[in-house]
DNA sequence: CTCAACGTTTTGTAAATACTAAACGTTATG
DNA sequence: CATAACGTTTAGTATTTACAAAACGTTGAG
């Protein structure tokens, strides 16, 4: 009996996608579809392919792949099949992600103004710490833009040059 | 019967800290503690101080006490009574906190090359999907940490010229 | 018209999680 | 020395969560 050893590795690298994916919060499977997204061949699979590959529920594909569609991560394409819906990867999705991300830390920034509000009248010294918070993320919401758009023309340039 | 408004107004700024912290897929507890010593006055708070200012179980305390030192975000300090121990916001907390952030986010990068080796005797296309994880990725690991210091850079100026 | 293939929604369940309460060890105080 | 105050750890519990299984609705194929 043959082992087919990049499968492993796949299986390896999907779950680890789900790891971190658990890491930040998120339902596992929802990591584990993205993984079998990011180098599934072709690109784009039905729900019943996701779940085959992952030996997963329906079900669970089901609600996961909407919980990446909300997070921008993966998108529905049109079907060369009928009846079946396909996903893939979201071209752009990970810097999608990174601006749901900051619009989190920007809520912080808010809520570290009405901390300041209530110790107004206090030393500075005792604003310090809500000051901290509040710089570093308006400063975050100012400038990670930024840092992503900076990024987008970096590819762009290089897209070119590869051409 | 008189209201107290602005302990009502701390105990929703303390909430929403915790709100948050569950957003972030961490305790809603350990947020709250968090809270309580953005706020409080003086900084440091006891274990038995938090307790009472949350209606919490000791135990819940002292273990999200040791989760939040470990993040970096709070510390203990010297105790001015005997057979105590203080917690304080810890200064520079949030840089702490956006720098192990980053650390998981650098994880990631890993990853995606094991999921680029996957895919390498396939035609461009198909990496497209990991590259983009892996160029924004590694693009955070690189520029974010000079993002941040640039933001200390500017609050150690804004400092000197408060005074 | 019937059946089969899909995806969705609902229901059920096992495991994880966030807490509390109780037991414990330590030390300062009377 | 005994007791009380404190923080830690363990044990227990209630809620949430992540999934699977089943029921459901829809649509295309025969």
């Amino acid at each position: 009996m043959t082992i087919n050893y990049s499968l492993l590795e796949e299986t390896h690298f999907i779950e680890d996608i789900g790891l971190f994916f658990e890491q930040m919060g998120m339902p596992r499977m929802a990591g584990r579809i993205l993984g079998v997204l990011l180098i599934s061949d072709p690109p784009a699979q039905s729900i019943t392919d996701i779940g085959h590959r992952l030996n997963a529920s329906k079900s669970s594909i089901s609600i996961m792949t909407r919980l990446l569609t909300e997070n921008g991560l993966i998108e529905r394409v049109a079907s060369p099949m009928p009846r079946r819906d396909y996903f893939r990867f979201k071209p752009g999705g990970w810097v999608i992600y990174m601006r749901q991300w900051l619009e989190l830390m920007a809520g912080l920034h808010k809520i570290t103004e009405r901390g300041l509000a209530l110790v107004q009248d206090k030393p500075d010294a005792m604003k310090e710490r809500l000051l901290e918070a509040h710089d570093l993320f308006s400063f975050l919401e100012e400038n990670f833009p930024l840092l992503l758009e900076e990024l987008r023309q970096k590819r762009v340039l290089h897209q070119n040059n590869g051409k």
